[in-house]
DNA sequence: GGAATGAGTTGACGCTGTCAACCCCGGCCG
DNA sequence: CGGCCGGGGTTGACAGCGTCAACTCATTCC
């Protein structure tokens, strides 16, 4: 079979969200991009949230597979560095879809969803425990410790994409914020 | 004069925000929160994102409120502590109006919204310096050090009010991601 | 062969943001 | 004093949206 209707609806969501923003997600534009009528969607989704949903699980797949590869570094630092400059990189590309991810609270509580998005953040968790192991990062309690790399990174990349703190600068700069975070949990 | 219409409409789209989320705030909602007309708040704002940038921006000098008070403990520490404990409180009680300052792409790029968002985020600076005079925090510069801070704050909070990240143990719990990060930040 | 099922369609509904036109009252100028 | 005029408010309309209901059609399975 060649792409199914499902598969393609969420491909066109996806394309939409990075052309026009989550207002420019409409049931109907989806549906017309996939070439269907604009109640086709229901077919495959309960709602207008569970297609948004649906993107968000499969991208939250994306970035564990981003987290994936760059655990290929040889050095567990540099694994790290890596794993942050994809997500970044990511943001930075797809602003709208990244939002959806963390900062949409319209999503629906999808199990599926959780996990792919706790999976996620397990494979970043392996990463920090690397670090820990190897005296790149401090001993401390591995979750916490993740959680805040996680925490500081999503903040800085979500200030950024805001804009709303822009003017100073050292403000609002990702790389420069991730950098520092690195620099001073060394020691 | 009682209160202008502009004001109570502001009022009441920060109080429907506070009930129904963002999709809760329908200008007409609004209007009738208030007691006019359907398309009463065009006499006073744009459109509905302009209605919401003066949510914000009344938002964020209510932020900076709360920064400023905290500042009056005698003890540098503790005053940025209590600073990051009040913007979490403010979050937890009003998630959809913190995620409307931070996460919302549909804002207007209004110069006086961008001037609040900063004004905020000096102050805050201001206490991080204190800290760093103080030795409670690491001598680096110190507008990069305030956005490390506020991000991995603003961080922790979007993570939990997304509830993406539920499931493990001390992900997504602030508190524990913020005082870890002020004690590996003291070395 | 007939029932059932899943994907797709058309048509309608109510709600939304927004536009246009009208109204009404207070202050200002001649 | 009369006229005007502008800001705040109103009603009415419009298109676009998510969603529901009913219908069609092909496939599959007893």
């Amino acid at each position: 079979m060649a792409e199914t209707t499902k598969a393609q609806l969420i491909a066109a969501a996806a394309a939409l969200l990075d052309s026009g923003g989550q207002a420019g997600v409409t049931l109907r534009a989806v549906a017309e991009r996939v070439g269907v009528s604009h109640n086709a969607p229901y077919r495959h989704f309960d709602d207008r949230s569970a297609l948004l949903g649906a993107v968000a699980e499969e991208d939250f797949r994306r970035l564990q597979q981003l987290f994936e590869d760059a655990g290929g570094e040889t050095e567990s630092g540099a694994a790290l560095r890596q794993a942050c400059a994809a997500v970044i990189g990511y943001a930075r590309r797809h602003p709208a879809r990244y939002r959806l991810l963390f900062s949409d609270p319209g999503l629906p509580p999808d199990p599926g969803l959780r996990e792919a998005a706790f999976a996620c953040f397990l494979t970043l968790s392996r990463l920090v425990a690397r670090c820990q192991t190897d005296g790149v990062l401090p001993e401390a309690d591995t979750v916490g410790l993740s959680g805040l790399v996680y925490a500081a990174v999503h903040g800085a990349i979500d200030l950024e994409l805001g804009g709303r703190a822009s003017g100073a600068k050292g403000l609002g700069d990702i790389d420069a914020t991730v950098a520092l975070l690195f620099d001073l949990l060394r020691g």
